[in-house]
DNA sequence: TATGAATGAGCGTTCATTCAT
DNA sequence: AATGAATGAACGCTCATTCAT
């Protein structure tokens, strides 16, 4: 197979989308060559398999975390900022990869055990950046000597999470939203003076109107119902 | 049909921990036939369809987060209290119906439009209550002038995305790690002293063998690789 | 999987006769479901694969033949009594279950490797006990002192090669063919006086109309060409 | 379309190959370029279909069996010595020819009506010249009073059957093959004396190591369990 | 209640072949 | 001569569901 061609990349692009709104089983071949006005079996020219599919979107997401979080810790000088920019890194490829970074969390499951398993390490390799951030954190005296684990777990969750509710049409950038969570881990909720998002919070106020979710909903997608 | 027999219990906590394992889609009416001796056919004397299995295991679900938060508020004096036992309540459900709760977050958009929504109703009304809890505290002077919604969020993500990791043969219980990330969005990474967490993050270290992986992991559950 | 309802012996009945008309690769679910007036798919309510529709019918075949050959020996006295018994039963196999033992030697390789082991191994013993029979004749000073390879291997081909011509609606019983090998083949081209087939002789060139092609003809099935 | 080039050869080579091994329908033309290391489509270049390989593959073996039975014919004196060069020249085509051979044995079948037919005329022709030696024999009075169309029957199916188990790497000529089965076919097994054999018979014992079954095995073929 | 045979649609994938380049 | 993208049909098989018994 060749590693990418543009009807290769128009396959994975579609196939990424398709996954996220209606979940990789739910996605038949037919539902990919459709939009792409093509015979289901002419797809295979171009990959070897629905599996190899998933594979790759979500092998892509991985790397794109795990870069995102490498350069926080290179360019980052102390452990409050290398924080922050790990939380607007994580937002930004939520936000400039909304499929992948869905079907990364979403359908990485399906993968057959050894694929699964290459994920894995990917993962694993993510989560324990976060923690040595936050552990590195404690050792300087920058942070409370809080579990290392949970600190890290608090800060993943609400990044994790927000694929479930982030849109790019929403009224806050990434960086604003990784902000107003970096505030919120650093100084918690019982904490001296007015929070740096003071002002995000009347603008996002301003903006939600009824229904349309942002933030705090645990939301409902698009697409999903659509069978 | 009738809405609740044994058998139809059985069928209820056996598709639950199906669809939890392998997901809706890739669940077939034959497998939750096999582990209950039956025939594929006999399933439809106690149920009208597949779906309607999935919406009454998600509705459950959303029943008991709903009632959790609810009772959390009637008993919480502060709201410090309130948010403690709100994080508990989440955390035992989790823990105590780990299927059905594990389906409600990952499979009710398969749901058909109108179930869907009916869902998304109590998903709504659940994290509304969520933002009352901390705009009460901000109110009250308890909290920073945080924006509610975006700790809210926190709060919801953190034990939200639980049910990816959590699990309860791990050393930790539902209530203490509530605790933990109480204690966490309380007062923050850079607060004064130490945290309550201190004891709990020595006991977690000493139990979790390298590869079990609690907490941190976004990580694999049991049943996934199946097929 | 039931092993044996009425249905299923009409599914392999059908698959025997499609399989030696056309081949079991030609041969599709399809034709088969078609001639039982089924769909396709309802075939699997009886049968796990295709692949087992072509294993059991090989298989069956196999326990045929070997049954053929251990009662020639058991029955027959003297070596040249077993031999013309063997090659009888060999005929009636052909004879009788004539789609069966035609998958059996054309299409027995395209079974997985597993089965085809299983298969070969009948297939070895049956050779085998062919070679014994002739050892044994040697051995009584009843046949010349041959190789039993070459004289069992003659033997076996006649008959063998018979599922290629062999019909029953043709003029001669399968007695009668398998007693005219045993006449060639015990006593040769170059012997004494004439043979037992003289009057088979004239029965069977009588009966033989152009292009029905009795006996000699390596020759074409039924069916074949359809497709 | 070019009725020969080198790559046309090739191409009929490897397509002979292949169809032994598995099997004309079980070998896909992606199978044929993969081993020309061509694409697909571009066999097209130089043959008009699957089909047509084919038939050039049996059309070729049926004349090169043609082409011995008729020298043997007109170079052999005697019905004997006819009989034995017939037989010589058949296990020469089988053994330097073994593809091509095989195909013709066992895919002849495939060939739709009208290709069929005219390999048929071929096989018929064959045969005939067989039964014609016979008959020339019994004439002479070189062979018993036998029925000219078994005894050719079974000379044929001797050799005919040969393609299934001989191989040219195992520890006879096929000229000793021939030999074997000459003189078994002239004198019968019931006859004066040592057969011609007695010395081959050694050989042939010494060489095959059990499982290696040559000859006597009815036995599997590279190649067939290669999915 | 439960069976078991059947449906009809759909699945992912492979196929021989075509054709513009 | 060869490529590589595409076709359209077919493949073996699974699915949720129905229904007479």
């Amino acid at each position: 197979m060749p590693r990418s061609t543009a009807r290769r990349e128009e396959i994975l692009t579609v196939a990424g989308e398709l996954f996220r709104q209606k979940g990789y089983h739910a996605t038949s071949m037919q539902d990919i060559a459709d939009r792409l006005q093509l015979q289901r079996g002419s797809l295979y020219a171009h990959i070897d398999s629905k599996e190899e599919l998933l594979f790759e979107i979500v092998d892509r997401a991985a790397d794109r975390f795990l870069e995102g979080i490498e350069r926080a810790w290179r360019e980052g000088r102390t452990a409050r900022e290398r924080l922050r920019r790990a939380l607007a890194a994580h937002m930004s490829v939520i936000a400039d990869h909304r499929d992948t970074a869905s079907v990364f969390f979403h359908e990485w499951r399906f993968l057959r055990d050894d694929l699964r398993r290459r994920i894995q390490v990917k993962r694993d390799r993510y989560e324990a950046r976060w923690r040595e951030l936050v552990a590195d954190g404690v050792r300087r005296g920058e942070f409370r000597a809080v579990d290392p684990r949970f600190a890290a777990l608090l800060a993943l969750s609400a990044v994790n999470w927000a694929y479930q509710w982030y849109s790019p049409e929403g009224p806050l950038s990434p960086a604003e939203v990784a902000e107003a969570f970096a505030d919120l881990i650093l100084q918690g909720l019982e904490g001296r003076g007015a929070p740096a998002t003071a002002e995000l919070a009347a603008r996002a106020g301003a903006a939600a109107s009824p229904g349309s979710a942002p933030p705090g909903a645990a939301g409902a997608d698009d697409g999903a119902g659509s069978r």
